[in-house]
DNA sequence: CGGCAAATTGACTCCACTCAAAGGAGGTGG
DNA sequence: CCACCTCCTTTGAGTGGAGTCAATTTGCCG
C-alpha cells in the first residue's frame, strides 16, 4: 500500500501549494462555485483528499452506506449497475469537476458502483456536513440543487431512439464540449474507457461500435490511434449527431 | 372557462374539509413526508392550489421562466421534449404525490414540457421560498435532497436495453407499483395516455405496443377494455419484465 | 349518421445483434 | 529480450426483431 498520497494531500511547503479549492483550477466548474471569501474557507474544510485511484479500484459498490459524495479530481470514472442477470450496465462516465454520489442519498445506499478507469483521485466530501453547511450558505445550498437538477436534466436528454452513428457522434460530441470546457482540447482527447464500455453505455454491441468506428475514419471524420481520438472534421459530425448518417 | 375550481380550492365550510398538507392522503410520499407540527403548517403557506388542468393544458413549456415545482394533486401528466427536428420525446409520465419541475432549476429556464392528460389538478410551490424555508428545516432540505436523489435514480435505472415485451412489462410493473402505493388497485388501472405516448416513452413504434399487448392478451396475462387495463397474470408479466418473453 | 383520429393488423425491409475467426497490444515469466 | 498468453479490437457472414408503409377497424364527438 505504499503510494505517494500523503503528498498529494498535504505537500511539503516550499513550491508546491496546498491544493485547496481556492487553488483548484476546476474551482468554478465544481461544487464550490460561487462562494468566496469565509464561505469558500468553511467549505474547504469539509474536503478530505484522497489518496490516488488506480484503474479498476472501486469509489463505492451498490450497497455500500452512503456517507459521502465524491468531486472528481483527475481521471476518468464509470458508474454502473449489475442488473438482476448479472449483466453490468454502463450508466455513465465521470470527468474531473463532476459529482458522483447523488444517486444515494435517497435509501442511505448506493444503488450503482463507481469504479477507476485510469489513474485518477477524487475530492471526498461527507454529505451530512455539506447538506449541514447548506443551512447557512444559500449559495451552497443553491449550488446542490443545481449540480442534482443538472443531472436529471442530463438524464433526461439523453433519452433518445438513435441509430448507432448518431448515438456514437452524440457521445463523441458530449465529451469534446466537457473536455474543451475542462481546458483541454476539444478536438484531440483519451477515451479512458474500452470499446465494449462505450458499447454497453450507448446499448449497442462491442462490434457495432468498431463498424461505426471504422466508417467514420474511413471518411476522415475521425482519427484514431490506440486510445487516442482526433475530431478531424466536427462540422460532419455534428451533422450526424443531429440528422443520424 | 367556467369550471369548479374555486369550489376545490376553497370548499364553503360544512362538510368538506379545506385541502390542506396535514389533511392530504398524499402527504406522505409528498414534499412533507417526515414534517409535521409547525414545520408542516409553515410548509403549507407556502402550497398554493391551482384550478384543475383540462387534458392538454400545459403545466409549463420549454422555455419558460423556472418559478416554481408542482406537485401532482390528481390526474396523470406527461413530460415530453421536442427535439431539433422538432419530433416528440416523451420522458415521463407522472401520478398523484410525484413532484415536477426539478429539471428546471439548473438553468432557471424549462427545458422540457408538461402537460395534463385528463382532468387533473396540482399544488404549485414557489420554489425560492421552498428553499429557502428548507435552510431552516433540515427534515424539509433532506426531503429535497431525497426527491431529487430518488429521481436520478430512477433515471439511471431505467436505462436498459430490452426488447419489446420486456420493456412493455417493465412499464406496466411500474405503473401497477406506483398506482397501489397510492392507495389504488395494482392489478387494474387506467392507461391515461394514448398507446403513441406509451410507444414514445418506450423508444418503441406505436405499432409494436398493439402487438405486444395482443401477445399478452392472448396469453391471458393482461386484459383491456378502453383505456382500463386488469393484470390477470402478475407472476407471468414479472418473468417477462425480468427476462424478457 | 358522418367524419376524424386512434388503434389494430398485415407484408416487407433493414439495421443492429449474434456467432465466428483473425489480427493486434500489453503483460508475464523464462 | 523474446516467446507466449490473454484480452481487446476488428472484420466478416448470416439472422432476427422492430420499424415502416399501408390498409382496415374501432371508438369518439359533433
Amino acid at each position: 500500500m505504499k503510494c505517494d498520497a500523503k503528498v498529494l494531500s498535504f505537500p511539503v511547503g516550499q513550491g508546491m501549494a496546498r491544493l485547496t479549492c481556492s487553488r483548484c483550477s476546476l474551482a468554478e466548474l465544481c461544487l464550490p462555485d460561487h462562494l468566496a471569501g469565509a464561505d469558500l474557507a468553511r467549505m474547504e474544510q469539509l474536503v478530505e483528499r484522497s489518496k490516488p485511484n488506480r484503474p479498476g479500484q472501486h469509489l463505492y459498490r451498490a450497497g455500500d452506506a452512503f456517507n459521502e459524495i465524491f468531486a472528481i479530481r483527475s481521471g476518468c470514472y464509470k458508474s454502473y449497475l449489475i442488473d438482476e442477470n448479472g449483466e453490468e450496465k454502463v450508466i455513465d462516465f465521470h470527468l474531473p469537476s463532476e459529482i458522483v454520489g447523488f444517486d444515494a442519498i435517497h435509501g442511505g445506499v448506493h444503488v450503482s458502483n463507481c469504479i477507476a478507469l485510469d489513474i485518477g483521485s477524487v475530492c471526498t466530501l461527507k454529505f451530512s456536513e455539506v447538506s449541514d453547511l447548506a443551512r447557512h450558505i444559500p449559495a451552497l445550498q443553491n449550488r446542490l440543487f443545481d449540480i442534482m437538477s443538472h443531472r436529471i436534466q442530463d438524464l433526461e436528454i439523453v433519452r433518445g431512439n438513435h441509430g448507432a452513428d448518431q448515438r456514437f457522434a452524440l457521445f463523441l460530441e458530449s465529451l469534446s464540449r466537457r473536455y474543451s470546457r475542462r481546458g483541454y482540447s476539444a478536438h484531440e482527447f483519451t477515451l479512458a474507457m474500452s470499446r465494449k464500455d462505450i458499447a454497453n453505455y450507448l446499448q449497442l454491441a462491442s462490434e457495432t461500435v468498431s463498424r461505426v468506428l471504422h466508417r467514420m475514419k474511413s471518411q476522415g471524420i475521425v482519427a484514431t490511434r490506440r486510445k487516442q481520438i482526433q475530431l478531424l472534421n466536427p462540422e460532419a459530425l455534428h451533422l450526424i449527431a443531429m440528422h443520424g448518417w
